[in-house]
DNA sequence: CACTTTAAAGGACATTTGTCAAAGATCTGA
DNA sequence: TCAGATCTTTGACAAATGTCCTTTAAAGTG
């Protein structure tokens, strides 16, 4: 792949500037992982030694409760990054379970390698801290829609913070992501 | 105040080692503030010039939607850092409003001196990246819990994220943080 | 202390959402 | 292509929650 044109190559460059020879540091903290339709990458209970940039494909991250019903918290596609970040940020195990909707090609990066980057590149632990900042932000809001919005606005939400997903994704899903059964969902679909 | 007990040194060599100095150059980036009970620190569409670490107090962060009702995203007691996180980051208006439940002392950063505080100091700059990483972990939780949990397990799960707040805020708030009306909320307490 | 405001709880009823069941539609792999 | 599996929708009913209202208690104010 071209350098230039990587996709985390310009995530990373839309808040700080690197030189190739920067990026290709970069690059080296990074293992590349593939990984198949339905295959789980990460199982509840185990320790998440990675996080994922994923370049190409789809994963779910989400959680069983104690009736067996699925919990999807995040879904990430094309430039999104996923893990459990509690287990992978503070090592411990692993409360949630991320597996594939697609088959997927992701750059794996361990929590020492993350570390190690940001003495080595200071820039990058400002990219993180900024990356970091942002998430909270965007988690705010999706609290914010909890609260103040209905199921049906929500799904309009959702539509706009992933483009293109509800192509890929069962309802079933996008219900559970929602916080409301398949049925309720369904119903919405009248509406506007 | 004794320096080596100041409530933010605590807090910021829970993660970091800062000597005598350094925290005194810490200090010099924030400006202390004093605000009454019922005072309101960010008013909705106004630029948010600070983000605060509250020494002494209570704030609350919160939306009031289009039918007039009040939708809580925060409270913030001692040690808590309060502001709207994306006006703040963003410079962009607040979307939420600030206020303080009691009379409240806090130390109110500026997003230039935060950034010059990075600068010159870069433990800082980790220290920040861990509040937003441990941050954006909290939001995750959650957003599980609405996902998975009823409101008597949010309202539980709230009792153990703040403790001591229960006595120090009205009911309806604590409802109105839950996502639910006080009238639900009141049904709960009978329950365990 | 008296007075006003605020808070809490509960009842009655309407609305929303969940649960369970069934049927049709779509996808998938041999 | 066919047959099984998965997905989506719909209906009937139950459960949870919201809305509106009243009553009582507690807190704040002059």
């Amino acid at each position: 792949m071209e350098s230039n044109t990587h996709p985390l190559r310009i995530q990373i460059e839309e808040l700080v500037q690197l030189t190739d020879k920067e990026f290709a540091l970069v690059l080296e903290h990074f293992q590349q992982k593939r990984f198949k339709k339905h295959q789980i990458v990460l199982h509840e209970g185990d320790h998440a030694p990675f996080d994922f940039f994923i370049v190409k494909g789809l994963m779910k991250v989400s959680r069983i409760d104690l009736d067996g019903k699925e919990h999807i918290l995040q879904f990430g596609m094309e430039n999104w990054w996923v893990t459990d970040s509690e287990a992978f940020h503070h090592k411990t195990p692993s409360t949630l379970m991320v597996d594939c909707l697609e088959d997927t090609l992701a750059l794996a990066i361990t929590i020492e390698n993350k570390d190690k980057l940001c003495l080595e590149l200071p820039k990058m632990q400002y990219f993180f801290l900024k990356k970091a900042t942002n998430g909270y932000i965007a988690l705010q809001k999706r609290i914010l829609c909890f609260l103040s919005s209905d199921a049906n606005d929500r799904y309009h939400n959702l539509l706009s913070i992933y483009p293109g997903l509800i192509q890929r994704v069962p309802k079933a899903m996008i219900a559970s992501y929602l916080g409301v059964t398949r049925e309720t969902l369904s119903r919405l679909s009248g509406k506007k």
